[in-house]
DNA sequence: GAGCCACTGACACACTTTGCGACAAAACAC
DNA sequence: GTGTTTTGTCGCAAAGTGTGTCAGTGGCTC
């Protein structure tokens, strides 16, 4: 996690969350927001988040559902929205495994204590290992080897990768055929967002292609989509 | 921890303390009751407890210091009580550390629920692996003897360690394939915070890897993340 | 197709971070 | 006390990354 952890708030209601973010993002988080689990997902396939604040009771599918995908499949700790006095609902997202739970009406600063605690709990203890942390992944005519960090030809040359490099192989390895904006590879490579002329991304990823494309001049792994980031076009398979 | 969790119950009220003991003890719990902080560091000596939940508001010595306590010397999960409406309390607690708290009077099946998901949270992560525990661990081509300190091959060449190269070993290994930062490190090591331009870090990793490093210019094991610390790549185990 | 504009690729350069040798301070052994 | 080992600090060189510029390209309108 990078300086500025990364907030979701999912609510149906557009009061709250547009009060959520704002207060959050006073308060030196940056934040986004969903107005529902469909929604949520969506954002989860293309950004990288530190932390989620569900509302219980949506339209649709509901926050302890919606916990309950972010705890198995993203490792992501989640604070839930609840109406005072259910304890019920609280029983059942505790028991869905939510971090935390806060009663509505909140105090904001009471909110704020919260995820700082379960983002300090999150991070003093060791992040479970992620897959990308201990996997092989083959695509072309690479195998990224992830914990040595480089990158190996099937005749054993092996290129190694500067931290950023890495970081952004990554983001495209997870998500292939998948076109990402300038902002959400700046997200998912360094948890922050662009300043109005960030070259930064542009630079990153023609250094990567240097380094894993045939033909730089003419990229077959990641395309530019025009106005609208890169996507990587290669098949990874574990290996 | 065993099939039956240990809790802890600090509280004053012998009422309280009672009703708790009965409660967890019929509901799948080891349970043990102290009347005050002293009482409780006493049962600390020669009890194994898996969790705490303390009264915030005791006479003598209060929750809050005795959590920090806790959290600190024994890395121990801590459910406080408090008593409902005193929100200053509950945001206290939560910056103190605590895992979680629950207002009195509360409801029995909540704080079950509570200890349930506390204790989930704290075994669903990876163990920590007691590495300075154990008495031998191998990665790559070494053993490290934890008694005598120091590293021996296959082949039986023994490589001493200074105290300094050895509690950053350790730190690694306890976590490997995890990216730690300076910070952390300095912090794992001596249990100090870094000043703005700490460079013991770097030298301690320098000096580490001259010792376990077969090519030191191109180190293999502890990976450098730049602007983000340093990755112990290999694969520790126990021996 | 020509002209226009926004966007991108490539590069140079500045800046930040890191590696490591040298030295000094501190800790330790005797 | 002295001598030895360990550890922190400083300085410089090297590596990684972000910014600004400029030329070139894609997409649009006419």
């Amino acid at each position: 996690m990078t300086a500025q952890p990364h907030i979701l708030v999912v609510d149906d209601s557009r009061d709250i969350r547009d009060l959520l973010v704002r207060y959050l993002q006073t308060h030196g988080y940056r934040a986004t927001a969903a107005d529902g689990a469909a929604a949520a997902r969506r954002i989860l396939k293309t950004n990288s988040i530190d932390l989620a604040v569900l509302d219980v009771m949506m339209p649709g599918e509901d926050g302890l559902s919606l916990c309950r995908t972010l705890r198995s499949e993203h490792d992501m700790p989640v604070i839930m929205l609840t109406a005072r006095g259910e304890e019920i609902d609280r029983i059942v997202g505790l028991e869905m495994g939510a971090d935390d739970y806060i009663g509505k009406p909140f105090n904001p600063r009471e909110l704020l204590a919260r995820i700082g605690a379960v983002l300090r709990r999150a991070n003093s203890l060791p992040r479970k290992a992620r897959a990308s942390d201990t996997k092989r992944i083959r695509f072309e005519k690479w195998v990224l080897d992830t914990a040595q960090r480089e990158l190996v030809t099937s005749d054993g040359v092996a290129v190694p990768l500067s931290a950023g490099e890495f970081r952004l192989l990554i983001a495209f390895l997870e998500r292939p055929k998948i076109s990402l904006t300038r902002d959400q590879l700046l997200d998912l490579t360094q948890g922050r967002t662009a300043d109005p002329f960030d070259r930064s991304i542009d630079n990153a990823v023609s250094r990567l292609r240097r380094k894993i494309e045939e033909d730089p001049k003419n990229p077959r792994l990641i395309k530019t989509v025009w106005a609208g980031g890169y996507v990587f076009t290669g098949d990874p398979v574990a290996a």
